[in-house]
DNA sequence: AAATAAATGATAATCGGTCTCATTTACCTT
DNA sequence: AAGGTAAATGAGACCGATTATCATTTATTT
């Protein structure tokens, strides 16, 4: 479900209002992570920039994740293939990633029970608890079925 | 906690009955992580076996790690500074990672009431979930101590 | 429209990790 | 205990993702 031509207008502001110039490949960037949602790589979102940005420079794809980052637009993710995958930030969305270490699809969900732990290992270990990743890694429903029928 | 001599032992017998060589690298490097538990970076790794076997490559470590890795005798972590990170697979102890953000220490959290929570996630999404890895980040009494001086 | 600071594109540099290959070594076999 | 053999090592080339540099361009301010 991408994001409505208003929220995508509210993250462009945002990025005003902070001070930062709204340039044609930052709103290009926003635009393409708004209306497809996914978990592209750097380059998988530098490929789709340049087709209608042509000239867009890979370091500006990197610059400009870091910065949606650090202004909290976008989480990056560590899908575990060397290289970072990055997702709009919905806010109030809190899901975490199912990687099929088969064909590599990338599944939501939202079910986490670790809030609930988080009050405990905070006054187990005295850490200020921030935030957590959570990835579990195994097959989707047709790797599975494949494997299965692969024998073993 | 180190292992004991006896755990040790067992390492390296498990290494030898596989069909691997029990080389002096290999050796070193199974004795280093028993010792000294901790998390250590292959570049960690490689600094502390250099020490007692000057002229261990880097190449070394990298293969040694994949192949302990692969025998179950080590986990590798993803703490989010863009390496690989090592821990001693002491069996049946299940645990997770707390991150300080500040200065980059870890902490051992034990999760118990986490496992159903895999098993809701494969009969949500019909994924057969092999492994998992969950990270929480935030900041060690000590950090949290100077962000609260430091004002805000 | 000019001034100014920030952002960009090109490209070099860095860095974790992998690959190659000639040499060495653990561990059979005798 | 020496010798044979495949596996493991070390050196260094290589790779791919990311970061840094710097001259040029561009969004905003005046």
């Amino acid at each position: 479900m991408p994001l409505t031509a208003e929220a995508i207008q509210k993250l462009k502001e945002k990025m005003k209002g902070k001070g930062f110039k709204l340039t044609g490949p930052r709103r290009k960037i926003l635009e393409y992570l708004a209306e497809n949602d996914g978990h592209p790589s750097a380059q998988e979102i530098h490929a789709a920039i340049r087709q209608m940005l042509p000239g867009t420079g890979m370091a500006t794809i990197y610059r400009t994740m870091d910065l949606l980052a650090r202004l909290g637009l976008v989480r990056a993710l560590v899908l575990n293939d060397n290289r970072l995958h990055y997702e709009i930030d919905r806010d109030g969305d809190h899901h975490h990633h199912l990687i099929c270490t088969g064909c590599r699809r990338v599944e939501e969900f939202a079910s986490c029970t670790f809030e609930h732990l988080i009050g405990d290992i905070e006054s187990a270990t005295r850490f200020v608890v921030k935030r957590h990743d959570l990835e579990a890694y195994g097959l989707c429903p047709d790797c599975a079925h494949k494997a299965r029928c692969a024998g073993e």
